[in-house]
DNA sequence: CTGTTAGCGCATTCAT
DNA sequence: ATGAATGCGCTAACAG
C-alpha cells in the first residue's frame, strides 16, 4: 500500500490538510519546523504524491498530447514528425511538462477519438499535419481544451505553427531557374495532406508564371516515402523527353530518387539536379549531399508547446509561420548543354 | 461544464449507478429500455467520460510510459528511438493504449523522477537504452509499477528487449574478414551507453581472435551522431597508415563518415569499406548505399510494449534477443591490392 | 496558525 | 432489479 497524506498526518497527528499544504510549499503557510517534520516522514514512509487526484481537483495534469495525424502509425518515422517532435519535447521539458502521443486517430471513430482526448489527461492538444477536415476540432471547442496545430494556415481561430511553403517551394525554383533549368520536374506529395497541396499549389503557379510548361508525366505523385521517391523516379526516367531538374515535395522521396538515380546511373547533377525539402539530418550527410529546403521543424514543435502553456495561462497566441532558408548543396548545377 | 453520470442519472431520474453499468455495459446488468435511454441522455448532454476520475478506482491508465534514457533531449532525433518508438507506438495503438514519454530524466534527481513515474498516469514504463547504473528501478520495484528496458541484458529478473548484439557485430567483422580485410578501424559508440559498450568487446574480442592488431588511432570514440563520424573520420583519414575496412557502431556515424570520405576523396568501397549498425531507414538510400547490420527495431519496441500489457495481466514475460541480419549492400569489397 | 470537511467524477458495495 | 452510500487521494473552502 502507498502511503498517502493521509497516512502522514495519522503519524504525525496533525491535519491533511497542513500536510498537503507543507508538501506543496503554499499556498498556506506552514512553520518550518512542522514543514520539516512532515517532509521527513514522507520520505520514511515512502510518500509519493498521486498526480491523479491531484488532478481530480485541479483539473491540470502538466502534460500536453500529441495528434500524430498525418501518417499516424509512423509518427517517428518520417523525419517531419521526428524533428517535430524533438522540438515539442524539448520545449516540454524545459516547462517539465510530460507528453502524451495519442494513438489511434485512424481506427477510432471521431466521436470515441474525442473522447480519449478529452477524457481528462491532457492540458493541451498539438495536431501534427492535421488532415484537411477534421471534424475533431469542434469537439475540443465546445469543451475548451486548448490545442494548436501545425499545418497551412486553413483552421481560422486556431494558433497554427507551420513554415513558409509558399516561399521555401519559390525559393527552390528560383535557384533552379537562375542556374538555367527550364524544364523541371516535381514529386509532389499526397494531395490530401496540406503542406503537400500547397507546395504542388505553387510549383504549379511559378512554372505558369514563368512560361514554363509541365508535361503530365513529370508531375508524379508520392506519399513522402522513399519508396515512393524511388517509383516516381523510375517512371520519370523512362519517359522520353527528361527534365534537367526535379523538385521533391521532402528529403524522404528526394532520398529514393536518388538511389534509384545511381542504380539507372543518371548522374546526379550532371543530368538532372535535384532539390528536396526539409533539410533532414541526413540530407547532409548523403552523397551527393542534397540541396534542400530548410524548415526550422524542432523550433515550431517548440512553439506549438510554448502556444498551449501561453493558453493555458490565458496569455494571448499568435500564429507563426517560420522563414525557410535554401540550403544549397551538391544535387543542384546548371543544366548540362546537350538538348 | 462537462456534464458527469450524475448529471445523467438526475435527468433521467434514476440512480448514477444505473447509468455508470448502462455506459460500461456491465458488471451489473440493466434492462435494454434503460440503457438506450442512457445513452440518449448521455449524447444529448454532451457527456464525456472523465478516465481521471476512473483511474482514482480502478488504478487503471491504458497508458504506457516511455523513459528515453539515451540521449534524452534528442529521442526522436537518433533512428534508433525513433524506429523503436515508431514499434512501440504502433503496438499500443493495437492493444489501445496510449504512450506518455517523460521528459527530464537527466534533469530531475534520481528520487524525483521516480515520483514523476509513479504519480499515477501509466500502467507500466519503457525506458530506452538505460544508463548503467540506474536507481530509478529500485524505486519501481518497491511500487511495483512493471517496467521492461531495451538494452544489454545487464539487469538480472528486468525484462530486456534488445538485439544480438555480439552476434551482429561478429557477422559484419565476419565478412570483412572474409572479404580479406585484415586493417579493420572501428568507431565506436559511448562507453557509457551499454550497447556501444558492448559492440566495441565484441570488435576487441574479434580481432584478437583473429590474431589482428588495431593501432589505437584505429578506435575511435563517437556519440553515436553524424557529427562525431565526421570527426572520426576525419582524424582517421589523416593517420599515416590507413585501415582498408571501418566498422561503425551505428549507421549515423557510418553517414558522417562517408560525408568525410567524399569531402576527401577517398572512394567507398574502393580504398575503404565501410559496415554501419542498425539498418536505419536513410541506410538504403544513401549513395553507396549503405552494408549495415539490421535489428529488428520496431519488433523489438512491440515486445516491450506486449511485455508490459502482459505483466499488468499477471502472464508471464521472457527476455527475448532478437537476431540481427547482415545487409550486404555497396560499401564493402575487397580491399584494393595495393599494399 | 491549524483542523474539519466537502467534494472532484466515477466504480462499486451495501441495502432494498 | 435498482437506489443510496462509500471512497479513491488530494486540494481548498470553511471554521475556528
Amino acid at each position: 500500500m502507498a502511503a498517502t497524506i493521509k497516512d502522514i498526518a495519522r503519524t504525525l497527528k496533525i491535519s491533511t490538510s497542513t500536510v498537503s499544504y507543507a508538501l506543496n510549499g503554499g499556498p498556506r503557510t506552514v512553520p518550518a519546523e512542522v514543514r520539516d517534520r512532515v517532509l521527513e516522514t514522507a520520505k520514511s514512509l515512502g510518500y509519493r504524491p498521486n498526480r491523479i487526484a491531484r488532478s481530480m481537483i485541479t483539473g491540470r495534469t502538466n502534460t500536453y498530447g500529441v495528434v500524430p495525424t498525418e501518417v499516424s502509425i509512423n509518427l517517428a518515422r518520417s523525419p517531419y514528425s521526428q524533428l517535430i517532435l524533438n522540438g515539442i519535447l524539448n520545449a516540454a521539458e524545459v516547462l517539465r511538462r510530460d507528453v502524451l502521443i495519442f494513438t489511434g486517430f485512424d481506427q477510432r471513430e471521431g466521436d470515441h477519438f474525442a473522447n480519449t482526448l478529452l477524457d481528462g489527461r491532457v492540458d493541451g492538444v498539438i495536431f501534427l499535419a492535421p488532415p484537411n477536415e477534421n471534424p475533431i476540432f469542434a469537439h475540443l471547442e465546445e469543451a475548451q481544451l486548448p490545442y494548436v496545430v501545425t499545418s497551412t494556415e486553413r483552421y481560422p481561430g486556431v494558433p497554427t505553427y507551420t513554415c513558409d511553403n509558399v516561399g521555401g517551394v519559390r525559393s527552390a525554383l528560383d535557384h533552379l531557374y537562375q542556374l538555367g533549368h527550364r524544364r523541371i520536374a516535381t514529386l509532389y506529395g499526397k494531395l490530401w495532406l496540406d503542406e503537400g497541396e500547397l507546395r504542388l499549389q505553387t510549383f504549379r503557379k511559378f512554372m505558369q508564371d514563368h512560361g514554363l510548361e509541365v508535361p503530365p508525366e513529370w508531375m508524379l505523385d508520392g506519399d513522402f516515402t522513399q519508396n515512393t521517391g524511388y517509383e516516381a523516379a523510375e517512371k520519370l526516367l523512362s519517359c522520353s523527353q527528361l527534365p534537367t531538374a526535379v523538385f521533391c515535395a521532402n528529403d524522404e522521396m528526394a532520398l529514393g530518387f536518388l538511389r534509384a538515380a545511381a542504380d539507372r546511373g543518371i548522374s546526379i547533377p550532371k543530368q538532372i539536379s535535384l532539390v528536396g525539402f526539409d533539410d533532414s539530418p541526413f540530407s547532409f550527410g548523403v552523397t551527393p549531399s542534397l540541396t534542400t529546403v530548410r524548415q526550422p521543424l524542432e523550433e515550431m514543435g517548440a512553439a506549438a508547446i510554448q502556444a498551449l502553456e501561453a493558453l493555458r495561462e490565458g496569455r494571448p497566441t499568435n500564429n507563426r509561420t517560420f522563414s525557410t532558408r535554401l540550403m544549397v548543396r551538391a544535387t543542384t548545377s546548371s543544366p548540362s548543354e546537350d538538348k
